[in-house]
DNA sequence: TCAATATATGAATAACTATTCATATATTAC
DNA sequence: GTAATATATGAATAGTTATTCATATATTGA
């Protein structure tokens, strides 16, 4: 196959292809969106914009099981979405930083929901 | 199981529990991020920043078959992420909008990574 | 109309991932 | 130390999704 390379948009794909960032990079870049891409997982990020909670708060909040939930949150953790502490008998978890809730924010304006 | 309820991140849980969207909202967010969540999408969305580019084209710059190319584009197209027209022979693929552009570079701000 | 090219699509398979269940670990109160 | 509670985790299952292969559709040029 070949195509027509009288159009204008040939610079266009000399430049992707030359920018085209390392396997590795858009990886990472995928794993961060795969986090907030499962429901599951995003309601536990915006159960957590109004502030930290622990785990037994989390499970309120978003439901399903304790099990499901704990499981979820290693993986948000795991790709640094979200921190923990312990408190106590409790493990109290928060959004990590500021270019979370940035994402989550920019996500619903995308789509026209409000938070 | 009973949380210690003189923590003070009581307040966020309830406020939380009160503000979680209903299933319907979170759904199509989370189906939004799925969409740049697959390495595979995400380079054709990368390399679509730099313009509008026919099938071909975006085959080469995110290499793998042109079939398993067309159904990823079917999906971003799906879900708004790209638009297209076709052009003689070629179907010319675009961002939709400047929300995905802004959703891609934040992410890459967010991990530190340059476009 | 026919051949050639670009793109799309249906079905099957393979890879991946969320959830469940049972159980383990860690902390606190006694 | 023991009981009770909170959270985590391993293994199995079930549901989901990406890819491949073969083929279909649509456009162009002859």
């Amino acid at each position: 196959m070949e195509c027509d390379h009288k159009t204008e948009h040939e610079g266009a794909a000399r430049r992707a292809l030359e920018n085209m960032p390392p396997e590795e990079e858009v990886a990472r870049v995928a794993a961060t969106f795969k986090a907030i891409s499962e429901p599951s997982r995003l309601k536990i990020l915006f159960a957590l914009r109004h502030g930290e909670m622990c785990v037994f708060h989390i499970v309120e909040a978003v439901g399903g099981a304790q099990s499901a939930v704990s499981h979820q949150l290693r993986l948000l953790k795991a790709c640094g979405m979200v921190r923990s502490r312990r408190d106590g008998q409790n493990i109290v978890y928060s959004l990590s930083d500021e270019h979370v809730v940035a994402v989550l924010e920019l996500a619903c304006a995308h789509l026209h929901c409000k938070l």
